[in-house]
DNA sequence: TTATTTAATGCAACATTGTTGCGTTTTGCA
DNA sequence: TGCAAAACGCAACAATGTTGCATTAAATAA
C-alpha cells in the first residue's frame, strides 16, 4: 500500500463533501471546488478517499453515484455501512439516517459484499413548502 | 395520453427481457436484439415499456440500471417491497429474500414513497462453485 | 383493400459521466 | 536540500444517455 499525501485538491474534495448535509455527485463536487484542480483529479481523489475509508460511496435510487462523510462512520473504527439513507425525489438530496441501523441475517451461503438501503420519497425541507 | 403500438422492435426487446433468468441492461439488450432496430430506439422502448408498466427498471448496486420483466407484480402493480434483495455479482441474479423484512421508523416528516434494499454478494449457487 | 393519422423509427449530432496513458509537478521525508 | 513516488494536468478515448427532425409503419376507419 502507498502512503497517502494531504493535497490541496484533496483537502478542498474532502472539505465540500463534509460541509454539505447531503450526499454530492462527482459533477457537483467539480463544480464546487472549481480552479482547484482538473476533473480527472476529482475522480482519482474521490477513489482514493473511498479507499481511505474518509467517505463513502453511495448509489442513488436512479442510479447516480454520490459520495457523503458519515458522520455516524469514524474513521477510528470500522466503516460499517449497515445504515439507511433516505433519497428525496423531489430535492434530490440524500442523506444518511446514521442512526437506522439495519440488521441482516442471512444463513452462512449468502456471502455479503455490500449493502445498498435507500429509502426515496419526500424530505422533511420539501414537504414543507 | 397516446395509444401505444406493438412494433417489431419492441416485441423483440421485449421477448429478450422476458426469456433472460436475470435482469439486463441497455447495452445488453441491443446486444441480443442487434439488427432488430437503432440502439437509440432500445432507449425509447424501455422507457414505454416501464411507463406500459411492462417491465421494471432496476437500479444495481454497482448504479448500472437494468430491467427486468414484472413477474410478481399484480395488475395493480404494488410493490410492496418491504423486504430484501439479494444481488449476486457472479451469476447477476437478484432474489427476494420475502422472509426479511425490514421495519422502517423513520419522523414522520419523512414521506416515504418505495424502499430499495438490496445485498450484493455471492449467492448460494455460485458459493459451490 | 385503401386511405388516414400519428406512434414509432433511423440517423446524426450532442451531452454527460467515467477511464487511461504519459510526461510533469508536488509532497513527504531523509 | 535532494530524492522517490504520490499526485497532477492534459489529451484522448469510451460508455451511456438525450434531442431534433425527416421518414416509416402500425392501427383503424372508410
Ligand atoms: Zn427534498
Ligand atoms: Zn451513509
Ligand atoms: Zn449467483
Ligand atoms: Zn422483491
Amino acid at each position: 500500500m502507498s502512503i497517502p499525501r494531504n493535497t490541496k485538491a484533496k483537502q478542498a474534495v474532502l472539505h465540500e463533501i463534509s460541509s454539505s448535509d447531503f450526499a454530492l455527485s462527482q459533477p457537483e463536487i467539480f463544480e464546487r471546488v472549481k480552479g482547484a484542480c482538473d476533473r480527472v483529479t476529482v475522480y482519482r481523489i474521490l477513489d482514493r478517499l473511498v479507499t481511505e475509508n474518509k467517505i463513502h460511496k453511495i448509489v442513488n435510487v436512479d442510479g447516480t453515484i454520490n459520495y457523503a462523510r458519515c458522520t455516524s462512520c469514524d474513521e477510528s473504527h470500522m466503516h460499517a455501512h449497515d445504515h439507511l439513507h433516505f433519497s428525496c425525489i423531489a430535492c434530490k438530496k440524500i442523506e444518511c439516517l446514521a442512526e437506522q441501523i439495519v440488521h441482516v441475517n442471512l444463513p452462512a451461503s449468502y456471502q455479503i459484499k455490500e449493502l445498498f438501503l435507500t429509502i426515496s420519497g419526500i424530505c422533511p425541507s420539501c414537504q414543507a413548502t
